[in-house]
DNA sequence: ATAATAAGCGGAGCATACTCCGTTTGTCAA
DNA sequence: TTGACAAACGGAGTATGCTCCGCTTATTAT
C-alpha cells in the first residue's frame, strides 16, 4: 500500500469520527467526510466502499474490546449460569446502546449480508454468543447452537430493539425477557 | 377523494405490478413505476411516501388472506399442539418465500419503523403470531407473549431468513430449529 | 351554466450514494 | 537521479429517492 493512500486512509476515519460526534450519523453524508478529510469523493469509496463498511471500520475496535472482555468473563464463570448469560445479555445491549448510531448504519444498510454477516466479527460474535449460550443450552447440537447465536443477535438488532424501546421495554426488561426465552426452561 | 385521483392510485399499483413481474423489486425505479402508470412523481409520492409503503399496499391483500386462513386453522386444532406450531412456522415460511422481494422491501427500507411495525397489518401479524405461540408457552404473561410474537418475526426477516439460507439450512430445517427454540422445553 | 375553490397534478430540482476515467504521484529498477 | 508504470487521486457525472410549488381540474354552491 502506499503511503499517500494509507495517510489518507486515517484521514477518512478521523473525519468521520469527529463528523459522528458532532452530529447524528444518519445526518453526515459521503461527501462531508471526504470534503472535511479533504480527499475527492473517489478516494474515499476507493477505501471504503459504502458507508457501512466505514460504519463497520469505526466500530471494529469498539466490538474487538467488547468481545475479548466478555471472553475472559465466560472463561471463569462467577456465578450461576443462568444469571451468568443475564448479565452477558444486559452487557450486550448496555455496549450496543453506546453505539446504537454505528451499529444501525451497519444492520440496516443495502449491504448487510456482505457487510455484516460475511465479516470475520460476525463469526466471532457468533462464537462468543456460543459460548454464552453453551451453559444454558443443554443437548443440542453445535449447528443448533449455532442457529441460536444467530437468532439471539438477530432479535436484538436495531430495527427490533428499537421497537421494543418504543413500546415501552427497558434494556433490563428486554434482558430478562430474552433470558426467559433462551434458557431451558421446564414449567 | 377525487376521482380521478382513484384512478391514478390504481394505475400506481397496476404499474408497479406490472413492472415487478417483469424484473426484480429493487430494479424497478419509483420513476419508473410514475412513468408506465402515465402520471408525474409528484403523484406517485403523494398516493405512496415512499418505495416501501407501495410494496405495503400491494402485499396488503396476500397477507391478509395469509392471516385470515391460518386464523382458522388455529381455530380448530387438528393435531398436537407442537405439530400445529411447526406446520403454521412451514406454512409462513412458504408465504413469505412466495413473497419475499415485497417483504425485503418492506423490511429493509428507511421507514420500517412506519411501514412496518407502526402499521395495522403489524398488529394483525403479532396477534396471529400470538395465538400460535399460546399453545405451546404455558405459564407466561401476555405481555411476555407479545414480546415472544414480536422475536419470532424479527429472527425471520429477510435478513436473518436469507443468511441462513445462504449457510445451507432449507425452509423445513430452519422451521424445525425455531420450533425447538419456541417451543417450551424440558430435557 | 358558471364561478370559486380546494384537491390534485406534474416535473423541475435537490440530496445523496456511488461510478468512471483522465490526470497525478509514489515507488523502484536501472 | 531519472524514467517508467502501477497505484492512487479527484471530481464530474449518473442513478435514484424524494420535495416543492406553480398550474390544472374536479367539485360544489349559486
Amino acid at each position: 500500500m502506499r503511503k499517500d493512500a494509507q495517510i489518507n486512509q486515517q484521514k477518512i476515519l478521523d473525519a468521520a469520527a469527529n463528523l459522528f460526534k458532532e452530529r447524528a450519523v444518519s445526518k453526515v453524508s459521503m461527501k462531508d467526510i471526504a470534503q472535511v478529510a479533504g480527499i475527492g469523493t473517489g478516494t474515499l469509496y476507493r477505501n471504503f466502499p459504502n458507508k457501512s463498511e466505514l460504519c463497520m471500520a469505526l466500530s471494529l475496535d469498539y466490538i474487538q474490546q467488547f468481545i475479548t472482555g466478555e471472553e475472559a468473563q465466560l472463561q471463569n464463570p462467577s456465578s450461576s449460569a443462568n444469571k451468568q448469560f443475564e448479565d452477558f445479555l444486559t452487557r450486550w445491549l448496555e455496549f450496543r446502546e453506546r453505539r446504537i448510531q454505528l451499529l444501525t448504519e451497519i444492520e440496516t444498510g443495502p449491504s448487510v449480508m456482505s457487510t455484516f454477516y460475511h465479516s470475520p466479527l460476525y463469526q466471532q460474535l457468533v462464537n462468543l454468543t456460543m459460548q454464552a449460550l453453551k451453559p444454558i443450552s443443554d443437548n443440542i447440537s453445535k449447528a443448533e447452537l449455532k442457529f441460536r447465536a444467530d437468532m439471539l443477535i438477530s432479535m436484538l438488532k436495531s430495527d427490533s430493539y428499537a421497537y421494543q424501546r418504543e413500546q415501552g421495554l427497558t434494556r433490563e426488561q428486554i434482558a430478562i425477557n430474552i433470558s426467559h426465552l433462551m434458557i431451558k426452561r421446564c414449567d
